[in-house]
RNA sequence: GGGCGCGUAGCUCAGCGGGAGAGCGCUCGCCUCACACGCGAGAGGUCGCUGGUUCGAACCCAGCCGCGCCCACCA
C-alpha cells in the first residue's frame, strides 16, 4: 500500500504513458483467435496538417470501446494509420521543397533533398515520382511524431507497433493488388468517357468528392431557328458559352409541343448549327420553357442524353477550363455558316467559362438571340470538395471501378451493418441510392498509388489500352515509369514497338478503402488476417461517409463477399461556444496541448466521453473543469478509503450491504450502455454514483470507519468502501485512464486496464440487500444539511432530533441506518412517525452564546 | 425537392406515457480529522408552436416554425 500524502493529477500522463509503454500494456497478442479478438479499424488522420478538438473527442471514442473491450476479456487490436497519402501532402511538399513531380523522370538513386540546386527561386525543381514520394514520406514523418506524441498523450490505448502510413510499401502493395485482381475480373476497366473534371488541379474527380454549393446564375432565354422554315424555338440555358457545343434540343415525350417539334432541325444561333429535336423523359417541361438544349457536356444529365440518344459530341471546354477554338466546317462541326461560326468562336477561345459567358451574352444580344434580360437565379453547381472553380464535364481516358451494378448488394450490406447511432446507417443508404456512375478511380496526380500496369506501343507509338500489360502480384508494389513490363527492356520505354507507364495514380479513396486489410496485412501475412479480418468496429466522422466507409464496404464486399466490420461508431463535429463548426478557416480552433496542460488528460476525455456518438458537441471547457474535479476527487476519496488498515472482517452492516447493491445495478447499466456504444450513459451512471457514494455514503460510515461503533462495525464499513472503490475505479477506468491507474497503482499489481470489467458476481455478499436502505438514509442527512444550511450554522451544530415521517416500511429500513445517521449529522435522536405523506423534520440545538 | 437529427432552467445536456431533472454559471452559507483544486444549500423552466390520441403527454400521432447535417439531373 502506497497512499501518497498530497494526491495530484499532475504529471501523472507522463508516469503512466511511459509505464504502459514499458509493460506493453497494450501490445496486442496475434496468438488469439478471431474469437477472442476485437479489432479496430482505426481511422488514419491526415498527416499533412494538425490535429484539432475534433480528432480528441472522436479519437477518445474509439479508445474508451478499445477500453472497454480488453476489459471485458478481448484482444484488442487498436493500430494506427498515417494517411500521407494523397494532394494536401503533394501540396505541402512541392511548397516546403521547392520541387514539382515529373513522372517522366527516372528516379535518382543518389537523391537527397539537402543538395537540392535550384537555379532559379521561382522555378521548382523537376523531380522523379520515386524521389518526390520519397520527400513526401520525409515530412509526413515529422508530422506523425507530433500526432503520435498528443495521441499517446490524450491516452489512446493504441500498440504503437501495429502501425502504417497509406503511401508505405504494405499499403501500395495492398492498393495495387486489390486494382490488378478487379481489373482481372472485369472490375476495373478504362475508357474514354465523359468525366467530372477540375479545371484547376487537371484532374478527374469522383462522384463521392463532389459538392454542391449555392451559387448565383442567370437564365439566359435563347431563341433557336428551325432549319425549313416553321416557328422558332426557344430554350434557357444557364451557360449559354456551352451554345457551340449543343448537339440537340429535347423535350419531354408527353409535351404537346413534341409532337411538332420532334424529329424537325433548329439552327443554333450565331454558329448555325443544325441541330435535331429529340425527347426524352429527363426533360422537364416545368424547367425554363420545357425545350433544353444538350450540350457535350453541360452537366451529367447531358452526358446521359448524349449517351441515351446516341448524340454526336462537340466538345469546346478543354482540361484547363478555357474554350478551344472553333473548328466548324470541319466533319462533326457541320455548320451553315462555319466563317461566322469560327469568328464567334474566335471570341470565346482561350477564355474561361466566366469570361466566355459575358461575351457569347453580348454576341446574343447583337444577334438578337437573346430575349430580354437574364434572369438572376440561385442555384446548385458541382464543385470538388477542395476546388475554387465548378467543375466540367470533360472527355478523357480514365480507369472505373463498376460501382452501379452492385447497389443492391451495397444497399443489404449497409442493412447488415450495425450503425452506431442507428440513424447514421440512413446516411449511407441515401448515398447508395443517389449512386449515378462508376467509382472513377483515376488521378492525373504524382503522389500516389500508381496503377500497376502499361501499354504496349503501336508502330505509330500509340498506347493499346485494351490489354494492359499488368505486373505479378509477387512484384508488386511497382512504378510504371521506373519498372519495365515483363518481356521488355528499358529502352523500350516510350518508343513505337514498346511501351509505357500508366501516367496516373489512384484516387487517395483506393488506398484508404482497404485500410482493414493494410492494417491486418492482407495477404502479406495471411495468419494474421484470418485472426483480424473482418473487423469489428469502424470509428469515423460522418461526413465521409459516402467517401470512406462506403469504398471500404465496396471494396470488402468485391473482393472478399463480406462486410469489412461489423460495427460502425459514427463520432459528430465539435463546435465551438458559438455553435459553429470549428474549422481553421474561421479561425476558432483550438490546440488541443493547451487544453491538456489546462485541464489534465482524464479531464478532457471526460468531456470528450461525456458526449454521445453521432451528436455535435460543443467545446466546453467547463465540462473540463467537471472532468478534472471529478478525477482529483478520485484521488482523495481513494486515499480516504485506502487510509484504514482493512482488518478483513465481512460486510455485514444493512447500510453497507445496501450501498453495495446500489453498486450493482450501477455495473448492470454501465456495461449495458458499453455494450450498445452508449458511452455517455455509462459515465454518467457511474458518475451519478461516484458522487452520491462521496457526498453520502462516505459521510454516513466514517465515524463507524474511525471506530465508532466497535471493530466490527468498522470493519464492514470498511470492507464496503474498499470493494466499492475496487469495482469504481474499473468502471470508470475507460474514460480516466491515468487517474484510475494511478489509484490502482496504490494498492493493487499490475494494470487497471488488464483488469477484469465488474460483473455483478464479485458483488454476491450485497445479494438480496435492499438499496433503498441507502437511498432513504441519504435523503435525511440531505435533510439535515439542508436545515443547516438554511439557519447558515456549521454542519458541525448538533441535531437535537429528527422526525422522520413515512411508511412503516420504510421507517423499518430507516432504522437500519439509524446509528450511522446520528454519527453522520450530530443527531441526537431520530423519531419515527408513521405516516401517510412523507415528511422530514429536524430540530437544531440552540446557537451557543457567543 | 427528398431524408435524417435536434429544439427541456442563463449555458451544456439527460429524461422519451404517470412527481420537470443533472452539472456548470448565479446567490447564500460552511476551514466538517479524504479533498478549500473543497463542502452544503437556494433561486431559476406555460419541456419550439398548434391540434389530436389517452383517465393522464416534455415523452405517442399530425401539421407548422426554427437550427444543423446528408442526399438530389447545374436547362
Amino acid at each position: 500500500m502506497n497512499v501518497p500524502d498530497k494526491p495530484s493529477l499532475d504529471g501523472l500522463e507522463a508516469r503512466w504513458g511511459e509505464w504502459w509503454e514499458a509493460a506493453g500494456t497494450y501490445r496486442f497478442d496475434r496468438t488469439k483467435t478471431r474469437g477472442e479478438i476485437f479489432a479496430i479499424d482505426t481511422p488514419p488522420p491526415t498527416a499533412s496538417g494538425s490535429l484539432h478538438v475534433g480528432h480528441v473527442m472522436s479519437y477518445t471514442h474509439t479508445d474508451l470501446m478499445a477500453r472497454y473491450k480488453r476489459m471485458r476479456g478481448l484482444e484488442v487490436f487498436y493500430p494506427m494509420g498515417w494517411d500521407d497519402n494523397g494532394l494536401p501532402t503533394e501540396r505541402r511538399v512541392q511548397n516546403y521543397f521547392g520541387v514539382r513531380c515529373d513522372p517522366s523522370l527516372p528516379s535518382d538513386p543518389d537523391f537527397d533533398a539537402s543538395t537540392l540546386e535550384r537555379p532559379d527561386d521561382k522555378q521548382p525543381v523537376a523531380i522523379a515520382r520515386g524521389n518526390f514520394i520519397e520527400l513526401c514520406e520525409r515530412l509526413t514523418t515529422e508530422d506523425e511524431k507530433a500526432y503520435e506524441s498528443l495521441f499517446r498523450l490524450l491516452g489512446l490505448s493504441v500498440d504503437w507497433a501495429q502501425t502504417y502510413t497509406t503511401i508505405g510499401e504494405v499499403s501500395r502493395r495492398a492498393s495495387q493488388r486489390a486494382f490488378l485482381r478487379l481489373l482481372d475480373r472485369g472490375l476495373a476497366y478504362n475508357a474514354e468517357a465523359p468525366t467530372m473534371w477540375d479545371v484547376d488541379f487537371r484532374s478527374a474527380v469522383a462522384q463521392a468528392e463532389i459538392e454542391d454549393r449555392e451559387q448565383d446564375g442567370h437564365y439566359h432565354r435563347i431563341v433557336f431557328d428551325r432549319d425549313g422554315g416553321e416557328g422558332p424555338i426557344e430554350i434557357e440555358t444557364s451557360r449559354p458559352e456551352l451554345l457551340p457545343a449543343c448537339v440537340a434540343l429535347v423535350v419531354h415525350p408527353d409535351d404537346p409541343r413534341a409532337a411538332s417539334l420532334v424529329g424537325t432541325t433548329a439552327l443554333t444561333p450565331l454558329f448555325r448549327v443544325p441541330v435535331p429535336v429529340v425527347a426524352h423523359e429527363l426533360a422537364d417541361p416545368d424547367k425554363g420553357t420545357g425545350v433544353a438544349m444538350i450540350c457535350t457536356f453541360g452537366d451529367v444529365t447531358d452526358v446521359t442524353w448524349w449517351r441515351e440518344l446516341g448524340l454526336p459530341a462537340r466538345v469546346v471546354i478543354r482540361r484547363d477550363g478555357t474554350l478551344a477554338p472553333g473548328r466548324f466546317g470541319e466533319p462533326g462541326w457541320e455548320s451553315r455558316d462555319a466563317e461566322a461560326a469560327n469568328t464567334a468562336m474566335a471570341e470565346l477561345s482561350g477564355k474561361g467559362a466566366k469570361q466566355a459567358r459575358r461575351r457569347i451574352v453580348e454576341l446574343l444580344v447583337e444577334s438578337g438571340a437573346l430575349l430580354g434580360e437574364p434572369e438572376a437565379i440561385r442555384h446548385a453547381v458541382k464543385f470538388y470538395e477542395k476546388g475554387d472553380r465548378p467543375l466540367e464535364v470533360i472527355s478523357s481516358r480514365q480507369w472505373f471501378i463498376k460501382t452501379l451494378e452492385f447497389k443492391e448488394r451495397l444497399l443489404a450490406r449497409g442493412r447488415e451493418m450495425r450503425w452506431h447511432p442507428v440513424f447514421m446507417g440512413a446516411r449511407y443508404t441515401s448515398w447508395v441510392e443517389g449512386l449515378n456512375q462508376d467509382w472513377a478511380l483515376s488521378r492525373q496526380r504524382y503522389f500516389g498509388v500508381p496503377f500497376p500496369v502499361w501499354y504496349a506501343l503501336d508502330a505509330e507509338g500509340e498506347p493499346d489500352y485494351t490489354a494492359p500489360i499488368v505486373p505479378s502480384e509477387a512484384a508488386l508494389p511497382i512504378d510504371p515509369q521506373e519498372d519495365v513490363p515483363p518481356d521488355y527492356t528499358a529502352a523500350q520505354r516510350g518508343v513505337p514497338g514498346g511501351f509505357m507507364g500508366d501516367p496516373d495514380v489512384m484516387d487517395t479513396w483506393a488506398t484508404s478503402s482497404l485500410t482493414p486489410q493494410i492494417a491486418a496485412r492482407w495477404e502479406d501475412d495471411p495468419d494474421l488476417f484470418t485472426r483480424l479480418f473482418p473487423m469489428d468496429l469502424r470509428p469515423q466522422a460522418h461526413e465521409i461517409i459516402r467517401t470512406w466507409l462506403f469504398y471500404t464496404v465496396l471494396k470488402a464486399e468485391l473482393e472478399h463477399g463480406s462486410l469489412p466490420f461489423t460495427d460502425a461508431a459514427i463520432s459528430g463535429f465539435v463546435l465551438d461556444p458559438d455553435r459553429k463548426k470549428m474549422s481553421k478557416s474561421k479561425g476558432n480552433v483550438v490546440v488541443p496541448t493547451e487544453v491538456f496542460e489546462r485541464h489534465s488528460a482524464d479531464a478532457v476525455r471526460y468531456w470528450a466521453g461525456s458526449a454521445r456518438l453521432g451528436v455535435d458537441a460543443a467545446f466546453d471547457e467547463q465540462q473540463m473543469k467537471v472532468g478534472r474535479r471529478l478525477a482529483i476527487k478520485i484521488l482523495n476519496a481513494s486515499k480516504f478509503v485506502l487510509a484504514m488498515d482493512a482488518t478483513g472482517g465481512g460486510v455485514t452492516e444493512p447500510v453497507d450491504l445496501a450501498m453495495l447493491a446500489t453498486l450493482r445495478g450501477v455495473v448492470l447499466e454501465a456495461t449495458a450502455a458499453f455494450e450498445d456504444y452508449e458511452h455517455a450513459k455509462a459515465l454518467d451512471v457511474v458518475e451519478r454514483f461516484f458522487w452520491g457514494f462521496t457526498d453520502d455514503y462516505l459521510e454516513l460510515v466514517k465515524q463507524r470507519t474511525y471506530g465508532a461503533r466497535g471493530p466490527e462495525a468498522a470493519a464492514s464499513a470498511i470492507g464496503a468502501l474498499r470493494q466499492a472503490l475496487d469495482i469504481v475505479l474499473r468502471l470508470f477506468a475507460p474514460v480516466l485512464p491515468y487517474v484510475t491507474e494511478e489509484v490502482w497503482s496504490w494498492w493493487r499489481e499490475g494494470s487497471v486496464h488488464r483488469s477484469a470489467w465488474p460483473a455483478t458476481d464479485e458483488l454476491v455478499s450485497s445479494d438480496g440487500a435492499d438499496p433503498e436502505v441507502y437511498e432513504i438514509a441519504a435523503a435525511v442527512l440531505g435533510a439535515v444539511r439542508k436545515e443547516k444550511a438554511l439557519a447558515k450554522v456549521s454542519l458541525k451544530v448538533p441535531v437535537l432530533r429528527v422526525i422522520a415521517r413515512d411508511t412503516a416500511e420504510r421507517l423499518a429500513k430507516l432504522r437500519l441506518a439509524d446509528a450511522d445517521l446520528r454519527a453522520a449529522g450530530s443527531i441526537e435522536a431520530v423519531v419515527y412517525e408513521e405516516a401517510a405523506d412523507a415528511s422530514i423534520d429536524v430540530e437544531l440545538a440552540p446557537a451557543e452564546p457567543v
